[in-house]
DNA sequence: CTTGACCCTAGAGTATACTCTAAGGTCTAA
DNA sequence: TTAGACCTTAGAGTATACTCTAGGGTCAAG
């Protein structure tokens, strides 16, 4: 098959199949005389070999190393493989750790705007960026009525 | 003050401060005779402004927008600081909805392999990333086992 | 007067993974 | 034979946010 009908069945687009070639994660296996690539059944499993890799997380460089391993299994053993995996797992969560924390002072941010329509003068985003102080609670939608309470 | 005390105070680099007042985001107040940036306290007050919008997870061109609120609040609403906050919400808790569902995955890849000295020919997440079938749970520390026990 | 720490600009480089363009060749069907 | 779909290459562009370099000027201390 040619590169077009490896795209649709692999999933992958033509220019990425391209760019994993380039980056010597997958070759045709031959070319035709007008010198289009031409790619096999193997050549589809090892392209969505690719795909599920990525979409486990994996950079390229460690599709590649996956590659490797299964181009020749013998050659290696189980835990080259899953130290790679736990390292990803490890910085997964990690990442996900600290989107929660970020995601906890996002919160806190938000939750003490009234998000009206009132002048932003006593906005508790702004002034909490402003002053970094624990992102207080102190603004919330009673604080524009303190506000033009205290104006009156 | 010159930019490196600026950078020392704000915990930003000097490089990063000048790369801001290119995107717009930080002006010197003043320059000095020899061309030096002068920042004032206020600037200062940015500086951490700004630091502390991208330490919440907020892109440059959303502290943009923070910093004209601020610039003018009256002439703002709570909305529009809210909207943002809220937008960021969403974006951080569907990234992280995301990863935990590749850290779920993860962790089936991980978990059934043994992660050893033996070879790869047996290997679940060599295997598991092959045939994408629901990443079985086939392969464990006894498969070797089996698989010797087959050999035999 | 020289050394070292600081400052300046413009612009290139880093990271990751694509994504697209230009300019052109090939193939198939009407 | 000609349109349209497909293929080729090398290389540039996209996104984000820095980070660094080259080449040069400024300033206080010894
Ligand atoms: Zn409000
Ligand atoms: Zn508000
Ligand atoms: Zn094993
Ligand atoms: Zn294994």
């Amino acid at each position: 098959m040619k590169i077009g009908e490896l795209a649709k069945l692999s999933g992958l687009s033509a220019h990425t199949l391209r760019f994993y070639e380039k980056q010597g994660l997958i070759q045709a296996s031959a070319r035709s005389e007008s010198n289009y690539r031409v790619y096999s059944q193997g050549d589809l499993a090892t392209a969505k070999f690719i795909k599920r890799s990525r979409e486990m997380g994996f950079s390229l460089e460690e599709v590649e190393v996956f590659l490797s391993i299964r181009a020749d299994k013998p050659a290696h053993v189980c835990r080259e493989a899953k130290d790679i995996a736990q390292l990803k797992i490890t910085d997964v969560q990690q990442k996900i750790d600290d989107l929660q924390q970020v995601l906890v002072a996002l919160h806190k941010l938000s939750d003490a705007c009234c998000g009206g329509n009132e002048s932003a003068e006593f906005c508790s985003i702004i002034e909490a960026l402003e002053d970094g102080e624990g992102l207080s609670l102190a603004h919330s939608t009673q604080t524009h009525v303190l506000a033009k309470e205290q104006q009156a």
